[in-house]
DNA sequence: GAGATGGGTTTGATGTGAAAACCTAGGTAT
DNA sequence: ATACCTAGGTTTTCACATCAAACCCATCTC
């Protein structure tokens, strides 16, 4: 069960719910504040169904939530929770790395005071810009570490001073 | 060929080639120091042939590189490429939000200098953070605006605010 | 009452993913 | 020299996800 699905990862955790084709452009059309589901057909280009069960997905996911906005005829439209609130780093991330290394010029501008927005990632502790060479990570989940799933003393995922000759069968 | 596809976008373009269930996963491998074909199977969990297609298309993005680390049976491994590493943004951002929304306990702790990192993002002009209600976004594609496709011709999809110089085409 | 519009759901065809077997080529123990 | 093992894939089979298009239902407009 643990070699199996691959590394316990945040990282895996949360594509799970955003790894689909649609699902962060579904977002990104909500932060634009188009929160219709045709308004998000027509922005995203997605089919229409694939809009309709990943609208439901977020919001079961609870990344967005519906909102009555109309009675007569029963129409909602999708905002964003505190969770897909907190998903504008990700697309930021995302649009900063598609406009260097993607597209020649950005198909949207984000200023903010009068100025370009260049998102940067500091650590809001110390402040201070995060160099990979100076972080260090460390497995918390029992049976991985950095290089992989470690040896589970009954689980026989890789012996290291194994006996070759007599292993197993 | 505008409407069609969806909005102009960077965020889209970035997915295009990381929006994949596996690639991501395959890119924090390679970020985490394990560099061979069985490394990433192993430790994503991706099927073989998956891993084959993904680092292939990753190759062929420019976000990994091929290294031949051995002649006689001839043995690559693969490498970040200078737009493979500044992934680290986008994957740090996710884990971020898996760790706070997805997951209870992070599977995986970040440390430097000796305290865990707090990933945010700031404007590296202003050095200020982003607010969202500060940001304006505004949109270089001819046909977008941030509500969607404007002034398609013979469809009126918003005749109050068209004559803005019918610029269209 | 005939279309047009919003908000979806249903329906086949197609593509993509998973799992396991298979293949090649060299290493290693016997 | 033979048998087995490992790395690094490719092929095959099958199931499921995705796509495009059609359909549906209710309302609004003409």
């Amino acid at each position: 069960m643990d070699s199996k699905h691959g590394r316990p990862c945040s990282i895996a955790a949360a594509l799970s719910f955003l790894g689909d084709r649609w699902a962060l452009l579904a977002v990104r059309e909500v932060i634009f504040g188009n929160h219709t589901f045709s308004e998000i057909v027509r922005n995203t280009g997605a089919p229409r169904d694939r809009v309709a069960a990943r609208l439901k997905s977020l919001v079961a996911a609870g990344v967005l939530e519906q909102r009555q906005y109309q009675e007569h005829p029963p129409r909602y439209d999708y905002h964003l929770t505190q969770a897909g609130r907190e998903l504008v780093p990700v697309l930021s991330a995302l649009r900063a790395w598609g406009d260097k290394w993607v597209v020649e010029d950005p198909p949207l501008s984000v200023t903010h005071h009068g100025h370009p927005v260049r998102p940067r990632v500091i650590c809001e502790t110390c402040g201070g810009p995060v160099h990979e060479d100076e972080v260090e990570k460390t497995s918390n989940a029992a049976d991985w570490d950095l290089a992989g799933p470690v040896s589970v003393s009954k689980n026989s995922k890789k012996p290291p001073a194994a006996p070759k000759g007599s292993a197993g069968r």
